[in-house]
DNA sequence: CCAGCTTGCCGTACACCGTATCGATTGGCG
DNA sequence: CGCCAATCGATACGGTGTACGGCAAGCTGG
């Protein structure tokens, strides 16, 4: 009955074999498109382009672009995933998750202002959400706070990654060609001493801060 | 010369007397409308109605739709930059200025959706940074842990804002009624024992935990 | 007080967007 | 082979941002 699309927004469809298109090179050409020219860039009309079909067609696997959008974001939140089996030390698992979330928003800098045009989880930031914090199970904390630190980690991973999305952020930009020492005077120290590449190393200081934080306020004597 | 808005995005204008519109009135317009109905229902020609104004017109204020949004974040940042003066204890002064920036990205949810969208920082962004620099002077660090440290907490509490700011984060929603508990055993566990109120008080200890972790990592002893 | 000029305001138009609707085409199975 | 469901596509509608040029309102110099 339903020849559109599908109600269900994350229902897996068959391949349908045959055929030029499923919803998967649909949402592969989406993100492909977005990592080369930006989310702006994504268009209906511009992923048909690229496919070598017309716009319509590709309604007949996605409900509406939002949907789209929804599906290029959790397909690459599957990438953040950890396969093998976790540390059981819970610095080491966090971390781990921490560094892989962290790859894969830098990897794909649209992936923040997708996902803030919608909210709705998808079962891969479920299965996410699961890993977190089963990652932190060996703490034998009470739910809410492991939940709580859960949260932290992930805010923080998620924080550093909106700075580092737009390099604007921490570069002097057009409009304002050099920060005036006299009236940023913290601010131009600051910026005059940073080495420009080391993001990843910055990451990584503040997740072993966040972590020790965390140890001091969480962590039982006992382990 | 140019009649038409200023090359300069960030310029501020005279205020141009016995005209009906100005800058500030369309940027403010802009931003009520975002805070009543989202960032989606900004358009040109909505800000124009609810003026009582031709859309065209407010291209003799702002030069683009995207400078718009930015003047629109810049403004949201204002609220942001404590006034009085800071307190000398760094934890208070960092709890402090967190604070703050929770309370704007909690009032205005639409801020990191549009602050995504160009990342371009503007002046009032500028002393935001400052202010968070100058506020962990006392502990004397070198310039690269200074930023370090400003990072972190800044990190955290965008990451935070981030999160709540979409409230499908960490409720089930439509296409999954139930989160089933025989696939995400830690997630259910931890859901059903959340408060679903106390973000504010989640926010607090998270952003404890993580001045704990800088205090440990970069305090002297000697303060 | 008036001429002239600068500037704010806006009517029209264009390219692009997402997508509703429905007709044409195609592939796989009985 | 013929049927039928499913895929693919042409056309069209209402929305968007904004380029262009005309009109009018206010200030300024004579």
């Amino acid at each position: 009955m339903p020849n559109r699309a599908s109600e269900l927004v994350w229902d897996k469809t068959k391949p349908a074999p045959g055929r030029k298109l499923n919803r998967d090179v649909v949402v592969g050409a989406a993100i492909a498109l977005a990592d080369h020219e930006g989310l702006d860039a994504v268009s209906v009309r511009r992923i048909a382009t690229d496919l070598g079909v017309r716009p319509m067609s590709l309604y007949t696997h996605i409900a509406t672009k939002d949907d789209l959008v929804r599906l290029m974001v959790d397909e690459v939140v599957s990438e953040i995933i950890i396969h093998e089996e976790l540390p059981e030390d819970w610095r080491a698992a966090l971390g781990r998750i921490a560094h892989s979330s962290h790859a894969a928003l830098a990897a794909h800098p649209w992936m923040l202002q997708a996902s803030t045009r919608s909210g709705m989880l998808g079962p891969n930031a479920l299965r996410h959400a699961e890993q977190l914090i089963a990652a932190v199970a060996p703490l034998r904390l009470d739910p809410a706070d492991a939940w709580a630190v859960a949260g932290i980690v992930n805010d923080y991973t998620l924080g550093h990654a909106l700075r580092i999305a737009h390099p604007a952020a921490d570069t002097e930009q057009r409009p304002y060609p050099t920060i005036d020492p006299a009236v940023f005077p913290h601010l131009a120290r600051a910026l005059h001493a940073r080495t420009p590449d080391r993001d990843d190393a910055t990451f990584t200081t503040g997740l072993d801060t966040v972590l020790d934080g965390i140890e001091r306020r969480f962590a039982r004597p006992g382990r």
